[in-house]
DNA sequence: AGAACAATCCAAAGCGCTTTGGAAAAGTGC
DNA sequence: GCACTTTTCCAAAGCGCTTTGGATTGTTCT
């Protein structure tokens, strides 16, 4: 039968757009039919949702996302808007998270759209995707110690999950983020044991809601040992390398210089360290670090190796919480009469190099 | 007069979702007129052009981009898919290249799409881009030597720009790139007049076209100088910051070691600098070290300063590249009939701390 | 066998925009 | 004042999908 195979997939031809009414009518059925076959309605018998998927896989049919979108006011878009730092520094953090983000989001059919944005020009974006029906819901990057996107969001009705959280209320809305101050109250703790006293702390931009938290367990845990805060060891700014740098140049020109140091990134951290060499010091012998850890892919080992890591490290995947929210977001989509989804993940301390091997 | 501010927009409320149908109803005309003059077409009156106008942005009307998008077959989307190395690893250049080529979308209206996925999957999400229109073009990371990307997406139709180039027939499409071999064979150059003899190269992956023409532009320099070009000296991989501190370590184990070290990314390059501290070297001093530098944001100093900066590199920034990539685009999506647009940079160099002063 | 019911399938009405092909109104020249 | 061009506006037909409210056919029960 010379037509068995009209249904192939054909590479060489350019594959004129098949839409669902031709496909119906190349099957004899009407377009309903093909619809629910194809997306998997009960009241389509399985005889002929095979036979039309068939069809449709072989001649390489694919709904419009446009004309869907526009019949289901659904986009299967997730809209990501992140925030430009006023140094147009775009913070490396984000890709990791997207990517994690991204696998979930594949999984489920949904695509990312990104808009990146100056700090403060969040809301008027998030204003023109639940307007124009651009994305089915956002993540929310980076909240602020006081955080009007929040409000916002929950007031046009966008569903949204928070990377972090804010605000006092938040048993109101999704959100995951890391036990930041256990985590920075254990990392200084441990500072502490191993007999440091004077203690400094750069921290990022306390705008920030996770950089107050992790300074809050930082101060918990020398309050809870007797040490006096000294404002002097607290720096707090954008987390870059050179910012880590210059932070532990002025740290360690002090009269009582401290002799360990918490990093709130690898990359200040980073910094830190080339800082202590200029200086002739070298990290866990003659200063301590210790540093936070989101695990970015490319300051990872390329193989996950046996080899002690270079930085003691408080440590938490970003990209596997990317990928959790991006679960959270997805399902809060799914039923919106959910509640609200919380998750505080714990940071686990891992032994490196930079300070005292025990 | 009760009504005379009946449109403005009004926070309280809950935005009822306008559309035109009931905009054109309001303003007494029909849908076309009031399409046309929020589309600035020309035979529309100016006078009921402003009144639509007025109307619309005191409703705060906004299209319903699935339907404009129906109607049109355009989405204002542009589809960047980066891929994911073996290692999971996800490359920290994409977030500043976004950052500059948002800038560019974001002033002609335009969405980044953004997918993530293994290296080798991007054909198929072209595919599925172009058959279901999901994006008006996309641009391509990162072109292996051998690409079959820029093929297939001639052939589906699918307007895009390189950023890089691959293949002979360069002129046949759009790129942007940065004059690699010039850059590497400068770089190089700079380092045999300084008197290095043994140079090592930490390249990228050299399944990576650029890491290729670096290369070209590495043995150029050498084989110009009479200097017999050493394998030993040369090693490729994931342009991380282990890899750069793994690469140093092993050349400088080297029996006869190089007394200079060419990285390919500042990443490695910090990798490198805190080999040589380990082994108690000092970059510029003991080893000299030149980096390319695409000009990461979170690594570069927060106020553009006056301090040279710490290392020797070879400099073009990718964010400035983002911009004028998704401006090709654009220019090409507005006008599919114009011919390709090629663009080689040249990148500068810039005397930093990490080779001899001059 | 006829009624009652479930299992399949379909015609047609949207979703909210753009755009074609005119029609009505207004301006022009004689 | 009339024919003619230009300006300004409109009705209606899509774009490609989903979904409502039946119609048709096949099964089962009495």
């Amino acid at each position: 039968m010379i037509n068995s195979n009209r249904f192939e997939k054909s590479e060489t031809m350019a594959s004129a757009p098949i839409n669902l009414k031709k496909l119906s009518e190349i099957l004899g059925l009407s377009q309903t039919t093909v619809s629910r076959a194809l997306n998997g309605f009960p009241e389509v018998s399985e005889k002929t949702r095979v036979r039309v998927q068939q069809a449709a896989d072989g001649l390489n049919y694919r709904p419009s996302p446009s004309a869907a979108s526009l019949a289901t006011g659904k986009t299967r878009a997730i809209g990501h808007v992140i925030p430009i730092s006023e140094h147009r520094m775009i913070n490396p953090h984000f890709s990791d998270f997207l990517a994690g983000a991204s696998e979930a989001y594949a999984a489920a059919g949904y695509d990312i759209l990104l808009r990146m944005a100056p700090a403060g020009e969040e809301e008027d974006i998030y204003r023109d995707f639940a307007s124009r029906r651009r994305v089915d819901g956002v993540v929310v990057h980076g909240p602020k110690t006081v955080e009007p996107r929040i409000d916002l969001l929950k007031s046009i009705n966008l569903p949204f999950v928070v990377h972090g959280r804010s605000g006092s209320d938040t048993d109101t809305y999704s959100w995951l983020d890391v036990n930041n101050l256990n985590a920075f109250q254990q990392g200084t703790q441990l500072l502490i044991d191993q007999g440091h006293t004077r203690i400094a702390l750069v921290n990022g931009l306390e705008s920030m809601n996770f950089a107050l938290r992790r300074r809050a367990g930082f101060e918990a845990a020398l309050e809870a040992n007797n040490i006096a805060a000294d404002s002097r060891y607290i720096c707090s700014a954008d987390m870059t390398e050179t910012y880590g740098h210059d932070a532990t140049v002025a740290q360690l020109a002090l009269k009582n210089p401290p002799t360990a140091l918490m990093f709130a990134s690898i990359l200040p951290a980073m910094g830190g360290v080339r800082a202590l060499n200029e200086l002739g010091l070298r990290a866990g012998k003659d200063v301590a670090i210790i540093t936070y850890d989101d695990q970015l892919s490319f300051l990872q080992s390329p193989d996950g190796e046996n080899t002690t890591p270079f930085f003691t490290s408080i440590s938490s995947s970003i990209q596997a919480a990317g990928k959790r929210v991006a679960e959270m977001l997805l399902a809060q989509i799914d039923d919106s009469s959910r509640s609200p989804l919380n998750e505080l993940w714990e940071a686990e301390i891992v032994q490196g190099q930079t300070t005292k091997q025990t």
